[in-house]
RNA sequence: GUCCCGAUAGCUCAGCAGGAUAGAGCACUUGAUUCCUAAUCAAGAGGUCAUGAGUUCGAAUCUCGUUCGGGACACCA
């Protein structure tokens, strides 16, 4: 819709101008402020400029009105083209606010270690990610989405050492030397009894048997996260394995030679990440000859650009900023345009109930799982507080409020507007097919508006994911089901006069929620 | 010390490549139900947009400084 308006727009003007949204619908529902950039140019007053300009849209469709208020330039669409968009809406269910794009683009999220259960920081990037990849796709973008799997160094080994100790003391009965660093939790206790049962009990005797352990907890660890996923409706399309890329390091460390990018120091090979905003430059390769983790970096994104996409999209945790400059100096370094690189930084997450908050840490084993919170809240509720704010600010939300059932809980607000629309189409014994290509006449004011609104959906999404800016979308989701819920309270609907007009307009926004929903992952209800 | 993110109503947060009177929800006060689910709606009150300067027709939005909060700063992964 915005799109054709803007070229319509523009082929009178003939120039570049932001098209925005009054703040007040009265005004109209598109306007530019493109009279007071003219102003300067022409040497005339806005005021004038706009109401010159306003002239030029009186013979034409799309307009019912062009009026230029205070140098601003106001267009009212008409009835006929917001209903004619409607009608095409209802018969057209798949294809509304999709689009057709030709970039191919590879989309990697979550890749939290294997090591343990997700945790709720885990669920935010998860959540984000396969949202985008929804959004994404219903505009027409080729998109892969990809986990990376850590399944090599210490840090598997230390799920092993961890497995194998509780083993010793829960399985055994015996005591334990547990070192500094291990992992902790319930499910590390779970894991040891499982390996009692799936091996023997002696598998905890041997301390050759931990590498053993290590492998089977990274493998146990994998198909739990897989099913967490699973929880919140996440599917990935590839799992890629840390280890399997070990065997291309020579080719990859080969490119990154050939670009004078690497020197020698203290017999370590070092890359000038310097040179793109890191801090130092890093080892890559250290005095005894092993890889460092950023080899393991640099070798999947030489892995990730020779599978030739446009664009790639990471999504991190926070703690992974200071990552960027050096992940996209090695990429550069290798030949490829760092440039496709785009990193989206999950911020941190803390959870509230009853007022206390959780801070949450991998290895203390106090984190807050991911499928507790899903357990309390359902999975609907979770994806939705995640995809309501920014990805970059820090968010802390209480559990209980999503527990609720009216309209401090905005989910179950928007699900009830799509409810409420379904209720009353089963009142009126009427279906959509019955009123989806009616002609919309007399419409007031507010049922026009109402309509607008709801045929807004189409730009909200591409905007929302363009910016990656997700939470455009759920505030317009909950700011939509509010205008129905309005106009529900002034309007009677069925008996009336205007019942087929209305249910629809209510059909209309209804879609708008259902769609809009369902490419955040959630399910509309017909009935609460 | 360096870097990243943030600072908007009592609380949690929006504010869309600068634009019309700063928004929503919660909480608070008041009102609406013989009628499609009041699980809702309406009205009221509540803001020096952290702070100082700059850019210009115009700044919550852009630039620089300051203050405060969170996070990151391994040859660990």
């Amino acid at each position: 819709m915005k799109k054709k308006i803007f070229d319509t727009i523009k082929n009178e003007l003939k120039r570049d101008f932001v098209l925005e949204k009054p703040k007040d619908l009265s005004f109209g529902h598109y306007a530019t402020p493109v009279a007071f950039s003219l102003a300067k140019e022409l040497r005339k007053s806005p005021i004038l400029i706009a109401q010159e300009l306003a002239q030029k849209y009186t013979k034409n469709d799309i307009f019912q009105e062009v009026t230029a208020l205070k140098g601003y330039l106001n267009f009212k669409l008409s009835n006929g083209f917001l209903d004619e968009y409607s009608s095409w809406a209802l018969t057209h269910e798949d294809e509304f606010a999709s689009d057709k794009h030709d970039e191919k683009i590879l989309l990697e999220y979550v890749s939290a270690n294997p090591t343990g259960p997700l945790h709720i920081g885990h669920a935010r990037g998860a959540v984000i990610g396969d949202t985008l990849c929804r959004l994404g796709r219903h505009l027409g973008y080729d998109i892969d989405s990809e986990y990376y799997v850590n399944d090599a160094g210490n840090q598997i080994r230390l799920l092993g050492l961890s497995i194998y100790l509780s083993g010793i003391e829960n399985v055994l009965k015996e005591k334990a030397d547990w070192p500094e660093e291990y992992y902790r939790g319930e499910y590390i206790v779970d894991l040891a009894k499982k390996a009692a049962n799936d091996f023997d009990e002696n598998i905890f005797k041997d301390e050759k048997n931990i590498e053993i352990l290590s492998d089977w907890g990274k493998d146990m660890m994998l198909s739990l996260i897989e099913e967490n996923l699973r929880q919140i409706g996440i599917e990935f399309d590839n799992f890629v394995s840390e280890k399997s890329l070990y065997g291309k390091w020579d080719e990859s460390f080969a490119k990154l030679q050939k670009s004078d990018k690497t020197y020698k120091k203290d017999e370590k090979v070092w890359i000038r990440s310097s040179d793109f905003g890191d801090e130092k430059d890093r080892v890559v390769v250290r005095d005894d000859g092993r890889a460092t983790y950023l080899a393991g970096d640099i070798i999947y994104h030489d892995n990730k650009y020779q599978r030739g996409y446009d664009r790639y999209i990471n999504i991190w945790g926070a703690d992974h900023h200071g990552y960027i400059a050096r992940v996209k100096a090695a990429i550069n370094f290798l030949g490829y345009d760092e440039s496709k690189l785009e990193v989206i930084l999950a911020q941190m997450v803390s959870l509230l109930k009853g007022g206390e908050p959780f801070k949450m840490s991998k290895r203390s084993g106090n984190f807050i799982l991911m499928s507790d919170v899903v357990q309390e809240i359902g999975k609907d509720a979770l994806r939705f507080i995640f995809l309501s704010k920014k990805a970059d600010t820090h968010l802390e939300f209480d559990v209980d409020v999503l527990k609720k059932q009216d309209s401090s809980n905005p989910i179950f607000y928007i699900n009830y507007a799509h409810a409420r629309v379904n209720q009353i189409f089963q009142k009126s014994g009427k279906k959509i097919e019955d009123i989806r290509d009616i002609e919309l006449k007399d419409l007031t004011p507010n049922a026009k508006n109402l309509l607008f609104n709801a045929l807004l959906l189409p730009e909200v999404v591409e905007d929302a994911f363009q910016s990656r800016q997700i939470q455009r979308l759920s505030d317009y989701l909950v700011s939509l089901a509010s205008s129905l819920h309005k106009f529900y309270n002034e309007n009677r609907v069925v008996g009336s006069e205007n019942e087929d007009t209305y249910l629809k307009i209510f059909a209309t926004v209804a879609l708008s929620i259902r769609v809009g929903l369902k490419l955040m992952g959630i399910e509309a209800k017909d009935k609460m």
